[in-house]
DNA sequence: GTCCATGTTCTTTA
DNA sequence: CTAAAGAACATGGA
């Protein structure tokens, strides 16, 4: 569910209320939500403050004040909310952080499906080293080497976060749509105008869905459970037999790599 | 009962 | 090593 633009979206909707909050407790319901297994999240949390809420791929890191971090990975299903104590604690209700202060706000996990979880990464230096650049800033020659690596179909290269981090399944869709790409075409086969377009349509794709706040199919949610606006928006993700906006054709809806995949046979041609 | 789902990782097979 | 295909994880909605 959450890809890059529900992710910044979660992030800019908690970071300018969590900032500068101490934890006051941690309720942890599941522990097995919390890796790496056994870690004392409880000890690492409790008294400490949050420096930083911030996007990377698809996780939400947090920072502390004394340097720790982990990270929340919403999966499939997850949401990561602000909610007063008052609000009743709902099902699947896995990890509850306590905010210092007179409101006593919390941060509630929730993920009924359990892809998601959250992440103690401690104090050392950041540690992604499995996932690819972020794109919004991606430059063109980077996106050109990190698909030349490749044979795969440009649709699956584009959802292997190794490649470029935050993408999923809707927003590549889009991304291809805009560019014009066939989603089948192998990655090292993008031609350099090609790959060019594709980093303008990532991007603007991106940064049209954030200030839509995200797409919402089903369970999808920013901090204060505002769904998002830009399913309303989608050129071709979910839209199978609409016909396409730009020129009419019906939408075709393949499988690949197990994945649906949405494309305009006309605009984006093998 | 069936099929499908915005994600990631592992196994099998080539 | 590459990579494709499939399954697995767990739950709920249509």
């Amino acid at each position: 569910m959450p890809e890059l633009p529900e992710v910044q979206t979660v992030v800019d909707t908690l970071r300018p209320t969590a900032v500068g909050r101490s934890v006051a407790a941690v309720d942890v319901w599941r522990a097995d939500v919390v890796e790496p297994a056994g870690v004392d999240l409880v000890g690492r949390l409790v008294g400490r403050a949050i420096a930083d809420v911030a996007r990377r791929g698809k996780r939400i890191v947090f920072t502390l004040d004394d340097g720790g971090r982990f990270y929340v990975h919403l999966g499939m299903t997850g949401r990561l909310t602000l909610d007063h104590p008052a609000a009743l604690l709902l099902r699947h209700t896995h990890v509850v952080l306590h905010l210092a202060g007179t409101d006593d706000l919390q941060i509630r996990f929730r993920d009924s499906r359990r892809f998601g979880g959250v992440w103690w990464v401690g104090t050392g230096p950041a540690e992604d080293g499995r996932l690819g650049p972020e794109p919004l800033t991606l430059p063109p020659a980077t996106l050109a080497r990190q698909l030349a690596r490749t044979g795969r179909a440009v649709k699956t290269a584009l959802l292997d976060q190794r490649v470029v981090a935050g993408l999923g399944n809707i927003y590549v869709d889009e991304s291809l749509h805009r560019a014009g790409i066939h989603p089948l075409t192998p990655a090292r086969d993008v031609p350099p105008a090609g790959v060019l377009r594709l980093n303008r349509a990532i991007k603007q794709t991106l940064r049209r869905a954030i200030r839509h706040r995200g797409s919402t199919l089903r369970d999808y949610a920013d901090a204060h459970g505002n769904a998002g606006g830009f399913q309303l928006l989608h050129a071709v993700y979910d839209r199978a037999d609409a016909p396409c906006h730009t020129c009419g054709t019906p939408i075709v809806r393949v499988v690949l790599g197990g994945r649906s995949t949405h494309f305009c046979p006309n605009c984006q041609r093998e």
